[in-house]
DNA sequence: CCCTGATTCGC
DNA sequence: GCGAATCAGG
């Protein structure tokens, strides 16, 4: 009989909870000071309902929030295939695009850079 | 990466 | 109801 596990909180450590809770102390340091885990104060202290203080995360309703469509600069607009993506100016540039312009039926480029990429190949590959 | 606290699940 | 687990934020 008796003392039959003090599995539970006892007023004794109900109070040193409290003290330490009102202390200012945080869940960590209160459950080191009493020797059990801070999710066992955290726990415990909800549970009676005590003020708490800090996060004012709220997981409770927030499934998705819908986030308003970004608006897209210029560099990736419109990926369809009949648009050439030749790069336009410098790749490490904010304001890097691609060309954009209609490609040729069965080109991957539009005919401007076709002829160019065509020229550049066979020119590098001839030098 | 550390800390904080809250909420939720399982026992 | 307790404790741990998990989530979420600074």
């Amino acid at each position: 009989m008796a003392e039959s596990a003090v599995s539970a909180w006892t007023d004794d450590r109900l109070e040193q909870l409290k003290q330490l809770w009102a202390d200012g102390l945080s869940i960590t340091q209160i459950g080191n000071e009493l020797g059990v885990s801070r999710n066992a104060v955290v726990g415990k202290v909800h549970r009676m309902g005590l003020p708490k203080r800090q996060s004012p995360i709220v997981r409770s309703d927030k499934p998705v929030e819908p986030k308003k469509r970004k608006l897209s600069p210029l560099a990736a607009q419109e990926w369809d295939r009949n648009k050439c993506s030749w790069p336009i100016g410098d790749p490490k540039s904010p304001d890097f695009k691609f060309c954009g312009e209609r490609v040729e039926p069965g080109r991957p480029y539009c005919t401007t850079h076709c002829a160019v990429a065509y020229t550049n190949m066979r020119n590098t590959a001839a030098a």
